[in-house]
DNA sequence: TAGTGGTCTAGACCACAAA
DNA sequence: TTGTGGTCTAGACCACTAG
């Protein structure tokens, strides 16, 4: 029933996981792992690593012993925190449209603190990016992106920079972001960052202080950024490490 | 070499975290899966298990083709928000030795809120406990938690509710967190806020309002609480979901 | 007791990286 | 070309839940 590419774990993934949504499942209740194998033609090892996945994310939940089942609360976050990719993909699952302004773009000698954070010589050149997100062009999310200049061509412009910064880099760099490491740190609006969000000076926000990565396991970008909380709420799932 | 139970992956996995703690691995390279599995005497599903979960750890990360290698920047963070359990574990792992107290303990009715957040009918008594939590005795984390009367035994006494949240449920209502709904929120702290917490008011914190539910997928828990964000640095890793 | 998910095995083949 | 991790299989046995 299944062909290869994308994996068959993949492709048992999407299935199950659409079967759920469209609600096919009585009582939340899934079929046996060796139903579905049956059923998709494929080996029980393919199903489980397709219902761990489902698992992870938080659609499914399982019980030794009782079976397999729907995850209501689960399935209604659409915006984890730990899975959410661009700011892009952030302010669209939340139900807006996305779009950017790119405020500012400079070359210049990196910071001292910078310059260590992604292991570069502090002589090097690095190019500062500062982007605003907008929601349904209500200003949402402030970024300051620092990486090596190096990792551009020599010529650009300005609207070179629309783009999410993971693809800037896999276009231009032939660098492939893997993933973020964040810090989440509290803040409060500036004047200056009140003007820019369309907020009032002193208003709660959340800051996020990021190093994203390349396959390689290097920091490639730096990246500061302010959210807006009246518009985005962020959530995550938290779960015993063992 | 290994014997049953805990379960071989998870044996495998601390033997390899070990030994990457203690730096026995040069040039960060781990050996391939099928030495490891050769030499632990297992099979190499079970190695490439106990390998996933250090990768998702963020302690190691793999190269198709090329090999697995120690993740030294992911090494360093001990305090991974997804993973984190009691904030007395928040707490020990920034180390601090952590300790509580008790505020205030009331048996009342639900706030219609509160009733629908836990699934209870609003009638209902809930128990709510107010908890600060310390780190070498400086306060640095304020929380509400609310549950459902009947989780407790007829008889308690505050002294009851130093114990983690979770202990307490597991002893005496039968009943097992598995996992945390969370939103993250920021806030300001209000006079009374910074009185408890030692701060000034208006400096900025971070709120976390919670669901916790148990293994049936039933929310049990509903907590609402308050970071101090000068001693205690939360981090998380964001990933591509696929 | 029957049926479910959890763990584990041995082995096959593929995709990719590095020499 | 060699060796690595990635995917997948078929089958065994265990631990647990529920009727």
């Amino acid at each position: 029933m299944l062909k290869r590419n994308p994996s068959l774990t993949d492709q048992a993934k999407s299935t199950i996981k659409s079967r759920i949504v469209n609600d096919e499942y009585v009582n939340g209740r899934i079929p046996s792992e060796a139903i579905l194998a049956d059923e998709l033609q494929v080996s029980r090892t393919t199903i489980r690593d397709a219902l761990s996945r489902l698992e992870n994310e938080g659609a499914i939940y399982r019980k030794q012993g009782a079976g397999t089942f729907v995850n209501q609360p689960g399935l209604q976050i659409k915006t984890r925190l730990e899975e959410i990719w661009s700011y892009e993909d952030v302010i669209a699952a939340h139900g807006y449209t996305p779009s950017t302004q790119i405020l500012a773009v400079r070359r210049e000698m990196a910071r001292k603190e910078t310059a260590v954070s992604l292991q570069i010589d502090p002589t090097d050149d690095i190019i500062r990016i500062e982007k605003l997100f907008l929601a349904d062009d209500q200003p949402v999310i402030l970024a300051h992106n620092h990486f090596a200049a190096e990792l551009l061509p020599d010529s650009y412009d300005d609207d070179n920079f629309h783009a999410p910064i993971y693809e800037i880099f896999e276009e231009n760099g032939r660098q492939q972001l893997t993933y973020y490491l964040s810090e989440i740190v509290p803040a409060i609006a500036s004047p200056q960052l009140a003007q820019i969000l369309h907020i009032q000076s002193n208003t709660p926000l959340l800051s996020f202080n990021e190093i994203g990565y390349n396959a390689n396991n290097n920091p490639i970008l730096k990246s500061i950024s302010y959210f807006r909380d009246d518009l985005l709420r962020l959530r995550l799932i938290r779960r015993k490490s063992n």
